[in-house]
DNA sequence: TTCCGATTATTCGTGTACAAACAATCGGCA
DNA sequence: TGCCGATTGTTTGTACACGAATAATCGGAA
């Protein structure tokens, strides 16, 4: 791909570990982890638990299941991030009527004041995290880190 | 930052979640992840377990907590890292005469074996996870990152 | 030398991540 | 109508990820 061709077994003693997409993108989500963490205030909240109630607010009353694809989360990992939100009263939880395997999941009053305080400093996160980049920079960025993303 | 000024209540609207670099970090490792369990091979390493491998195959003997350092791993989960490795008999952990607090890491027979066998594979994740991208946009991709990454 | 701050490895607690297996339910086809 | 494959939510087991606390040790300043 790049100058040197890359078939043979000689090849075996250029594996550099920093220069690998792997693990820049774990270092990267690392420091945003990080950065979060320091500024997204007293709320507490983990990443995955903003994204959940964002989707939330932008969409309300879908499933459990239907949340987990819309944030790219497993469903065993999304039952646990939901029933820690349950459990500080962000999240109501209640049965479909028309569908008795579902869950219904809908903001709390406590949940939509939340996230409607926090908004601002996810907006100032995600800043924090482009920092090292140039305005031109963070767009080719983003643009390129989306196609990667899938 | 960019057009818009970003600091009034208005903003709260405009969260949206596939446009901010952290969720969109998270993704694409997300895929890595998958790429490289479903390339590694029958040694069935995890990333972080093969990069601990391949540091050690360049620097043997440091110990735990130079290598968790040197891999951006936490002393934490490095423990549990090392500990799994330990346990497949392809890392061997000695106690420093000159320092009693440390434990000194070098590879196996078999954990060398196994970084020269699997090594290419490596190769290939990286391909496939940059796979989206042009070879020139690889480039450009891999510097930002990098600078992301801190 | 003694004492204190720093380092090393470990453990605990909480929170992702995901494969795999499970029970309950749904929907549609024979 | 009865049956079967798919879907939903849950649990279990393994593996990160990291803050915080701990015991042992080290190294240098008083």
């Amino acid at each position: 791909m790049t100058a040197s061709e890359d078939d043979t077994p000689e090849r075996r003693k250029d594996y550099v570990l920093e220069e690998q997409a792997g693990h820049l993108l774990r270092r990267a989500y690392q420091r945003h982890v990080a950065i979060f963490q320091g500024m997204i205030g007293e709320s507490q909240l983990t990443p995955l638990q903003f994204a959940a109630l964002v989707r939330l607010r932008d969409l309300s009353g879908i499933s459990q299941n239907q949340l987990g694809r819309l944030t790219a989360m497993d469903a065993a990992t999304m039952q646990g991030v939901i029933k820690r939100l349950v459990d500080r009263g962000l999240i109501e939880r209640q049965a479909d009527p028309e569908d008795r395997r579902r869950l219904i999941l809908s903001l709390s009053k406590a949940g939509r004041a939340l996230v409607e305080n926090v908004i601002g400093n996810a907006h100032r996160i995600t800043a924090e995290t482009l920092k090292p980049l140039s305005s031109a920079e963070r767009r080719t960025f983003l643009k390129l880190l989306a196609r990667i993303a899938e």
